[in-house]
Parts: structure tokens; sequence; C-alpha cells
DNA sequence: ATGTATATGTACATTTTTGGACATATATTG
DNA sequence: CAATATATGTCCAAAAATGTACATATACAT
């Protein structure tokens, strides 16, 4: 008979795949909403429901909604029903977190990265500390929903693996994805670090703008595309990469991917503080570019306005071809204050017609550490949740947990 | 007795949206990938499935498909299940068309055109005209199901209007939808007529592909984005506005524009004819500069050469940017031959990075002068049969057939 | 406090959908 | 031609979903 129930419960909860794809997509938080957006009747959401809410997947939150009488109650997912893993792979450090399903993280930590162990050591490595990330939640998160890695190199998220020569040697095409896989019974992702900042900037900041570019400057030079609500990744998972577009001048400096004139050359953290070092001034990196601004040196100030008025260039370019109503700028550049904005308003407001700079608008991201990682949750859950997945979700979850 | 089969069967059709929706997005083409796609039973597939076929709405083909055993019947909407009315403004005609759902030609004729008249006088000729194809088709195709306009401007697709300042003095902001939707008891659909011919490349020739980009270059230049299978259009519709993208150079022409240096200035067939006409050559259109590149002039060649190198620039950052796996080119200069494609080439390869040239096609479209008309179709349909308007397609299909 | 509006739960008869079992159609293979 | 494989139709009992009616919860307005 408690088998039967078991089965009984596992079928009905196969069954509320769709109510919670709707709930964990943000696209219904009530029971109204469901009821509209599922078509369903009354009766059967509420079955449903009642089944995600007993087997604690959904919850009811504090928040109500007025509605001129009885309140809506708001939904949503349970974060304490899974846990993810999370870990983004820096140039010289890797922040690791566990983190629950609204995504909050729960416990981190940070170790060293050395390019020269090489991929299967360095994932060995990040799953030893996985482990113990793991054991500070395991008991009250049960469930391993995903493990999602940031990588600062192009991802080809399809394939589940860095392509392309970059500064991650002897990563290229080696299958990250296959080799976690055989570790882990969840899902694995792998994606570039700054397509996972712009999910992050799109699901925190700005949910319902369908069309919005993430540019990060930092050392190098990035961008991230939200089209139509979701990233854009082009063919090779390579979509955004306007580091290495070139522009003619007589003086176009040599990039580090051996081309000369490109954004990167021109504007990126390194050339930045290339250009202050030839000129006496102390610095290395994007930080101490910021650093030197901070401390209002006029060089400073004056390379960051140029170095926007590059990124602008092609920022502009991206306008024109994508004409997107929002372009948010993040990246270590970004914490220089307006001195970069303005050089990016410029030129776009220069060069573009009016119809595409009608409503759009360039901002500052909010300067946030971790936006990588969260957007690396972000991207598992998304996903895990999505309509085609769920059920598999479902059945991991039933599996799983304790009768 | 007779009014309550007829309540049943058209309680039937309703229920059969989803089915309908499948086959006519190319999701499934049989009965046993309709069972796959669309998760329901065979035993309701197979009633469903009878009720369109019953209501002449879908077809067997004659196409079978090899399978080891019974061959696999081939399952399609029934072009004469209904019919669209598409018209194609040019810049001083107006080709008009109705089509039946292949989207095959039926009828068509073409009519002056002239930006003097103001859309609405224009919008009443176009549907006269519309009333005089409609004639030759209602009685095989009794339903108009959609009617689709394609304008040779910038489009706000989801307002449904022209934008921006354009050739089309006076169209700005005119609402065409509206207007034309107070006549006409179906869907209005108006577009850019480069995302048209996008589509039309999209459907006709690649429909596998999810990333590509078409490139209109005629008398001015544009192109049309497909990003993850479907059209892509920006916020305000302005997406794939390439023509206007300014190189910096010394001798930056003057654009139509305004500004300085913009690519259709430098590579559009009405710059290349004003700078053949400098030459002393006789060219007025790019129709012109065509037939002196088919007639071997040097001059002509050279400069359709330098133009493909101009939109070679402007494509390298597309590339950049969007990475695609294909690029289409098309429009009056396309034809002829090799040169401009050969000049684009050069500078795609020079200066994107391998990874995303790496699967990159580039090639030239198959002349065809119909393609944005057939886009224009293939816009209705794709629309009108998508998951969420089916229904209301069934509606409308009930409500009008003869009982 | 009372009335009204919206949100939500539940029992039950009715309608739909499903899962098999069984039957037939039409290829390919030997 | 027989054997086999896949495609497809249909009957029927069992399971699931729906519509309806009735009941309760909780806010806001008077």
């Amino acid at each position: 008979m408690a088998k039967s129930m078991g089965e009984k419960e596992q079928a009905s909860l196969a069954n509320a795949s769709e109510i919670l794809s709707l709930i964990a997509s943000s696209a219904a938080n009530s029971r109204a909403a469901l009821l509209a957006a599922s078509g369903m009747s009354r009766v059967t959401v509420t079955q449903r429901l009642n089944v995600l809410l007993g087997a604690g997947l959904v919850e009811e939150t504090l928040r109500t909604l007025p509605s001129g009488g009885r309140p809506t109650r708001v939904l949503g997912i349970k974060g304490s029903a899974g846990f993810l893993l999370v870990a983004d792979i820096g140039e010289t450090h890797i922040h690791l977190a566990a983190m629950n399903l609204v995504p909050d993280i729960l416990a981190q930590s940070t170790i060293a990265f050395s390019i020269a162990e090489g991929p299967a050591a360095t994932l060995q490595r990040i799953m030893d500390e996985f482990d113990k990330l793991a054991a500070h939640v395991r008991e009250s998160h049960g469930f391993l929903v995903g493990v999602s890695l940031s990588m600062p190199t192009p991802v080809d998220y399809k394939r589940g693996r860095v392509v392309g020569p970059s500064v991650l040697y002897g990563w290229d095409d080696f299958d990250i994805v296959s080799w976690l896989g055989r570790h882990y019974e969840a899902p694995i992702y792998v994606e570039n670090d700054v397509n996972l900042m712009t999910i992050y900037e799109h699901r925190h900041s700005f949910p319902h703008i369908d069309d919005m570019i993430f540019i990060k400057a930092g050392t190098g030079i990035g961008s991230g595309i939200i089209a139509g609500g979701k990233i854009f990744r082009g063919a090779q998972g390579a979509a955004g990469d306007i580091g290495h577009i070139q522009f003619n001048s007589p003086d176009a400096p040599l990039c580090r991917c051996g081309k000369l004139g490109c954004v990167e050359a021109r504007a990126g953290g390194w050339a930045i503080a290339r250009d202050l070092a030839e000129k006496g001034l102390q610095a290395e990196t994007a930080r101490d570019v910021v650093a030197l601004v901070e401390m209002q040196k006029p060089e400073a100030i004056m390379l960051l306005r140029r170095a926007g008025q590059t990124i602008g260039e092609v920022a502009s370019d991206v306008v024109s071809i994508l004409n997107p109503s929002l372009i948010v700028v993040g990246g270590m550049l970004a914490r220089g204050g307006d001195f970069l904005l303005s050089g990016i308003r410029e030129l776009v407001y220069q060069r573009c017609l009016p119809l595409a700079t009608g409503d759009l608008q360039i901002m500052l991201a909010e300067p946030k550490t971790d936006s990588a990682l969260i957007g690396a949750a972000h991207l598992v859950l998304d996903d895990v949740f999505s309509a085609g997945k769920v059920a598999e979700f479902l059945a991991r979850f039933t599996a799983k947990r304790p009768r």
C-alpha cells in the first residue's frame, strides 16, 4: 500500500511539470496566473499545485498582490528544494559557491588557479572544493540540481567546451561537460563569463527588457547579447565578441590577438595601462587604471574617456546592427565613473540614426563581484525548469529525495 | 440534430489547433512525428488529424518517406485551404499577388506608385487591386487568411507602421495595420522588404540554419538577421540597418542620410553609379552598374569589388557581433557576379577571428524577383499558424467557410 | 459591521484522453 | 513468395481532466 501511494505521488509529480515550469520561469506567479497561462481547469491546477507544494518544490511566498478582494497569494520555487554548485574560473583564481534555487549564495570559497595545471587537474580540484561546499548544504538542501562553470574564454555552449585559442592554453576543445558529467548525476553547464554577467544583468535588473547588450570593459573588452529575452550565442558561441573588431587609423596599436587596431588594443584595461605606463604612470592592470582615475590623474581620465569613445564606436555598430533598447556597461573600467560612459554615449549618439537611439538607454551596471556566479546559477535554473526539461528534473527529484 | 453535428465538428476543429500548428510550422510532417511532438496519444492524434483532413485544411501529400516498412505518409497544409493577399511596395511600383498557402503565387499584377499620393490613397489603390486579384481565387481558395505588405523602409513590426524619416515622406507613423484592418477580417502584417527577403532565403533555401544574415546590396545597403531560427527585429524594428554604419577615412563621401562615410555612400548602388559617372561612364542606377560590369568595363568591376570590400568591412563587424554560420548576399549588385562576393570574403577573412570564420559560409543568393513577396507570405503563415494564434485562425476558418 | 469583490478549495457527474489489444497496409529482405 | 519491419486505424475499459455548484477566505468600501 505504501508503495502504491509512492507511485501515485510520483505519477502526480510528473504531471505537475508544466505548472512547475510556469512558476519557475516566472511566467505565472499565482494560481490565477497559472490558470490563464496553462489553460488547464482550476481543479487540475489546484491538484497539481498541491502536489508541488506537498513535495516542497513550490511555496507560497509571504508576498501577496492586492486584488480588490482576497489578495493573490504569490507562488515561487522553494529556494531550499535543491542546491547548485557553481564556479567562476578567472585568470588567476577560481571562485566557487553552493547556491540555493533563489539563487542565493549559501557557501563560497576561492582557490588559486594556474593555467599550467591543465583542465583535468583543475576540474579535479574544483570537484574537491565543490565537495566541501556541498557538505555545508546537503543536509538542508538535499538535492544537487546542476553544476555550472564560468570561463574567461569563448565557450561553445552546445558542445560544453572552451573553443578557440585563448588565455587558457590546453583547454581548447577539452570536453568539460562530459568530464564532469562522469562524476555528477546532474546536468553540467559551461558558459563564457561575459554571457553569464549578461544573463545576471538581464534576469536581475532588467527582466522585462527583451533586447539588450551588456558590455564588459575590463582587462579585455567583450559583450553579451540578449535577443528576444534570451541570451544569443551565435553559431559557435562566439557572438558578442566585440573586443577584436578593428578600426583603421594610422597609429593602430598591436593587439594580443596579433591583429592591428582592435578595440581591445585601444580601450581594454591592458591597453590603457600600457598607455599610462608610457606616460610614466604606474599602471599594470585595469584596477590600477581605475585607481589613477579615482586619484583624479588627468592622463588617466583622458585615456578612460578616450577608451569610452572607442567602445562607443563599436557600440554604435552594435546599435545599428541589433537595435537594442538598453546597453549596460560593466567590468572593472565601469567603476571609473562616468568618464567611460560619456565617451560611449558621445559616439553612439553621433554615429547612429535617430530611429535606433530614440529609445536607447545607456547606463553603468551596479558593481557586483559575483555577477558571473549568479548568472551561472540562472543559466542552470532557466534550463532545468524550461518546458522541455522540467520532466527530467522532476524525475531526478523523485529518485533522489528520501521516501 | 444537424446543428449539433455542426457544433460538434466545430468543437473538434478547435481541439485540433495544436496538431495544425505542428504541421503548418513543419515541426512534424507525419503521424509518427505528430505523436512525438505533441505528446498526445495515438488515438487522439488520429482523431484530430482526421478532423483537419475532413475540413480540408491538411492533406496527405504524394510524397512518402521510406521507413523499412510501410512508408510514412507525409502531411502538409492544403495549399488551397485559403489565400493570402500580399503587396511589395517599391520606390516606383507596387507588385501585388494573391497566393495560396504553400505559398505559391496564384495571380499577380503591378501598379505604379507615387510617394506624392500619400498612404491613404495608396492603400486604397492597393485594396482595389487586391479585390481584382481576390476575384480570381476566391472561388477556389475561399478564405482570406491574411494580408501582408512589404515596405522599402524601416518598419516597426509590432506597431504595424513605417518608422523614421525615409524615402516615404508622409508615411512615417501612419498606422497601416489599423487602416487596412478596418477593411479586412483577416490579420494585417507590415514588414520591411529586407527582412522579408531574409525570411524568404531562410525559409526557402536554408530552413535548418539557425543563425544567418542576409545582406541586400542594391541601391542602398541593408541586412536582415535570423537569430535562433527567427527573424530578429530589435527594439524598434531597425535591426540589421547596416547601410549607415560609418567608417572614418580622409575622403569620406556624403551620404543621403546627411552623415559622412556611411557604407551606403561608399558601396550602395547609387554611390557606385555616382563614382562611375564621375569617371565619365553612363550610370544612374544599380542596374546600370551591373550592366557595365557585365560589359566587362574595368572601372565598374573595380568599383564593384571595392564595394564588396566596404560591405565586407561591415560584414566582418556583423560576424564578430553575431557569429552567424551563413551570410547570403542578394540585391541587384549581387547579380554582378563574384566580384562583390570576393571583396566581401576578403575583408571578412582578414578581419575576423578564426573561431568565427571557421564554419562561416558566404554566398550569393539566387536571383529571384519575388522574394519579398514570398517572404511576406511566409510571415503571415508563420504567425497565423504559430502555437499562440492557430486557435484564432481555426475560429475564423470555421466562421467563414460555408456550412 | 455589512456588503461586495476577488481568491481559492472541493465534491461529483460528465466528457476527454489514454493505453493496450487487435487488425490492416505497404514497404524491404531473402 | 514468405518473413519482417514499420505505419496506421479502431475498439474498449480505465484513468484523467473538466465544468459546475457550493463553500470559505480575506481584502476594500460604505
